[in-house]
DNA sequence: AATTATAGATACCAATCGGTATCTTATTGA
DNA sequence: TCAATAAGATACCGATTGGTATCTATAATT
């Protein structure tokens, strides 16, 4: 049926890169029609209502984003190694964004805090999961005598998030990559300094 | 004149605080209307045309901080009791804000990246004064020698931000101090990595 | 090839958007 | 006291919003 899982497909991936930039509640359904070629009754085809649409945009964000930096983790050893994965990604956020307008997680998070639970339910569990796998390097590397036992994981894996994201915001409104390197180049020596010698 | 002074500092202030809660591009004139009890007329006298309300409303509402952090800071001594005045502010975000819906820095720069032009160079306006603000505080402790002198102050200017701002992101979103309580924690522990002994 | 199911287009809806022209009411200065 | 001025209310504007009912075109089924 001239294929509806790919017009499907490109209506969250248009859509999720304009609620991403421009923000949910800014995004018209009308300026999804003009991005996908498409017009309202398809798009009302596809989805229940607009809301139901951002779901599934956020919902496609977060999966790219973990997708790619699972992936790459998956790939790496030492826990130093997968770290390394996780500054890349969220330095190559300027140049070569796996999307544009910034991080999905903190976009989410800001614009839906009182107006959209729905959203702010989603940006809670991709936290939630980032904070996980971030959690699981760190205990990983005590399990293999790369990172000192004692530590608290989950305080260090709040740390790290939070400095990427507050590093992100800083850059994209300064244009330019100095505050992400900056926090980048912090942790990497926080993580320096919960290393076994 | 029916005070149309007062009437207008009302009109900043609430839509100030709406502005910082449900979002510039979501909140709308009636949605001020209703909050000051007043009508568009009496708002358009008073501001030009929403862009025009959204910069008072944001100059107003960062004023408010820097005025109340410039002021604490200003009645401690030691560089050390000056950063406690900013953590503590920015973990009272939580329970005791000066304004609701979380730092109106991070808000204005998430929302205004590229499609309101005016409210993002108004929000690198406010990181730039920030960023110089604790980069103040940390040179008059390399002169007062209560701050190793060797440091980049510029480089912990950063990362003290991006560090508060990611941590009131997270803690916004989950609902609990958890997540900021340990970025002023671990800036706490940095900033003595970097105090004279 | 004819029928059926569905993807997508068209045309519309009431509600709301930002904004303005106009009118009324209150305050000021002479 | 009264005219001038300014504050605020009312009523409206065209454009856009999310959403829907209906129609057409295409693909799958028989």
């Amino acid at each position: 049926m001239r294929n509806a899982e790919v017009t499907r497909n490109s209506i969250i991936t248009e859509s999720a890169n304009l609620f991403n930039t421009k923000g949910y509640k800014s995004t018209s359904i009308s300026d999804i029609t003009r991005a996908t070629g498409l017009t309202k009754g398809a798009i009302y085809r596809h989805f229940e209502n607009k809301q139901d649409l951002e779901q599934h945009a956020l919902r496609s964000l977060s999966k790219k984003m973990f997708d790619k930096i699972g992936a790459s983790i998956r790939e790496e050893n030492t826990c130093k190694d997968k770290f390394e994965v996780i500054f890349n990604f969220f330095e190559a956020y300027l140049n070569t964004p796996l999307y544009e307008g910034g991080c999905p997680l903190m976009n989410a998070a800001i614009e839906a805090d009182d107006a959209n639970p729905v959203l702010r339910q989603q940006a809670f569990t991709i936290l939630a999961q980032l904070k996980a796998s971030v959690v699981k390097i760190l205990e990983n590397g005590i399990a293999n005598n790369q990172i000192k036992k004692e530590i608290d994981t989950t305080h260090y894996s709040t740390i790290v998030i939070a400095c990427l994201e507050g590093g992100i915001m800083m850059s994209k409104l300064e244009r330019n990559k100095n505050a992400i390197s900056a926090t980048t180049k912090h942790l990497r020596s926080l993580i320096d300094s919960i290393s076994v010698a």
